[in-house]
DNA sequence: GTAGCTGCAAACTCTTTGCAACTCT
DNA sequence: AGAGTTGCAAAGAGTTTGCAGCTAC
């Protein structure tokens, strides 16, 4: 049993084919796969696997902190892997997403949250561009 | 003709009543109102407005650069009229949002794009947070 | 006069849910 | 055994759109 799957099983979730199969897809994802990509991805891998199972995986795996869920300009969500904390951009040509982190930004949010009377609590930071030509 | 009618009649658009109607709401709107918030004020200014002229005349104005769309962890959408850039604070217990500018941000965000090779279109940046007791 | 705008209702997209059958522990 | 999980299909929420009639210019 590897570390999400203990995460999982702490949680007090029953390992089934089909979340092994989806927790797989993300685990190996390199991208930031929609509902819709994690369904196709996990189908090959469980063909029974349906799409209102990866929807109610993906809710659950994301009020439990395994996953993140995204939803940039797009209209429908992306998960990944709640790793380390970052943001992104995304390419507007493309829509590949590229990941950023950067400590200035961390303790700017924090100073204005603080200002404004506020504990933070969550954070949204996107930045959407197109490729430099050089 | 105000200044935004102005704006729109450059663009070549009508001035009907049901417009002028969603663009007063706009105007005076001192909070970030929901598509159907605008609906319900711009029925009481004219009661003709139905919901799909609204999300209609909405994304017209998105595109034009007149309102800009923002879209808090609600899943709907909510509109402002485009003045100066600033971005939001997300009161988490309230829905109320707090506008903020931050210079060393703006600044930041510029540098980030550029270092990854991209040209910086677009950006959202919002926090969400819990007022502090005092 | 006519291109553009409107209301209506139907359609669309993404997501959620009720239910009966099934399965992990 | 039993609580939790599943697939299916239907329902939901927010938004978009085809169409025939209307209206600003």
């Amino acid at each position: 049993m590897n570390n999400i799957e203990k995460r999982c099983a702490d949680a007090g979730l029953k390992m089934t084919g089909q979340r092994r199969a989806i927790l797989d897809v993300l685990s190996g994802a390199k991208d930031h796969p929609s509902v819709e990509d994690v369904y196709e991805r996990a189908k090959k891998i469980d063909a029974s696997v349906s799409i209102a199972t990866v929807y109610r995986t993906l809710s659950l795996l994301d009020e439990l902190g395994i996953v993140v869920r995204h939803e940039f300009q797009e209209g429908y969500s992306r998960y990944e892997i709640n790793s380390s904390h970052h943001h992104h951009l995304v390419d507007l040509e493309s829509g590949k997403v590229v990941e950023f982190q950067n400590d200035e930004i961390e303790k700017i949010k924090q100073k204005i949250a603080k200002d404004l009377g506020y504990e933070l609590v969550e954070c949204r930071l996107e930045l959407y561009g197109r490729k430099l030509k050089k």
